[in-house]
DNA sequence: GTCTATAAAGCGATAGAC
DNA sequence: GTCTATCGCTTTATAGAC
């Protein structure tokens, strides 16, 4: 259920996911949209930034913050990047909304999920010794290589991006 | 008039721009916007797209690629878009229209604006004996920055990837 | 050229039968 | 819970007076 809204906002922005739109993509009629969702439209969206939050917290930054291996989970947050966008062929919803409209309305959530990124990310570049500083400069690689990768139609220049900060990393740049 | 029009579309979103919006800001009537733009919405975006097309040949891409100090051309380009992009305070509207909904109606003038940076990009690096290949990374690591700046409402993240960028150059990485 | 009025369609949301 | 019907509003776009 969660995981077809998320594909509807994703693909059509949140203005662009008609009720009608989500009703078809949902095999739901309105009724029952409302029924689940009694806040309307804006409640799903709030839905499914809750679902994808928690998603993140458990797959990415639980894993940056506590792994044993630091090292590790970076490279292992890398492999989890490149499937979760479907290796650029994905977009990220969280940055949609960020750079759209619906940024005010769902500002909180949206500040929370790139701090909690960058900051778990940092985190382990610390203990893997490396500058904690390339955590923004990795999370906003992440997000301009998506927009470039959709811009221009071209998957392999999101792979390539990821490609390209671990080889920085390898490199102790 | 299309400087209004283009701070509408980046302010509220292709859709979010609806034409009683549009009239409010440029001061003009229905009937005026359509005797302008008989097309309607989609040829104001094109208009747009076609100035601010024009603007980034003749302010970034012309000078990158024949500028006769490769080196002092990219670092007018930094200041150039830091600039335009009011310091992480603007975001970037071809990158909205990119991850959005309007990508496939304007998919053409989209993928010209970005190819052309990044090559104009790698020219110079290239004549500057710098790695061509961090054309792509700068002007990813430029929208994600900008989404990053927008999401956590915190411009100086812009102006640090830009920073972080030109240090990367000037060590010879 | 600019305005008002209006058409036709779609929107989010609600009500109520089942 | 799910459906259909409908409300009130906004949308894009057009027509026609001035």
């Amino acid at each position: 259920m969660i995981p077809l809204l998320a594909e509807t906002f994703r693909e059509h922005g949140y203005e662009g996911a008609s009720l009608s739109l989500i009703g078809q993509r949902t095999g739901l009629g309105k009724g029952s949209l409302y029924h689940f969702f009694p806040g309307g439209k804006a409640e799903m969206a709030e839905a499914v930034l809750a679902e994808l939050d928690a998603w993140f917290e458990t797959n990415l930054f639980h894993p940056l913050h506590t792994g044993p291996d630091a090292e590790a989970a970076i490279a292992a947050m890398f492999r989890t990047i490149d499937s979760y966008f479907r290796s650029g062929r994905r977009i990220c919803l969280v940055g949609l909304f960020a750079l759209g409209e619906p940024r005010d309305r769902f500002a909180k959530a949206i500040a929370t999920y790139f701090t909690r990124w960058c900051q778990a990310l940092a985190s382990a570049l610390r203990r893997a010794g490396k500058d904690p500083a390339l955590a923004e400069e990795f999370v906003a690689g992440i997000q301009g290589a998506l927009v470039l990768a959709r811009a221009l139609d071209d998957p392999d220049l999101f792979t390539n991006a990821l490609a390209r900060m671990e080889a920085r990393l390898a490199d102790g740049r």
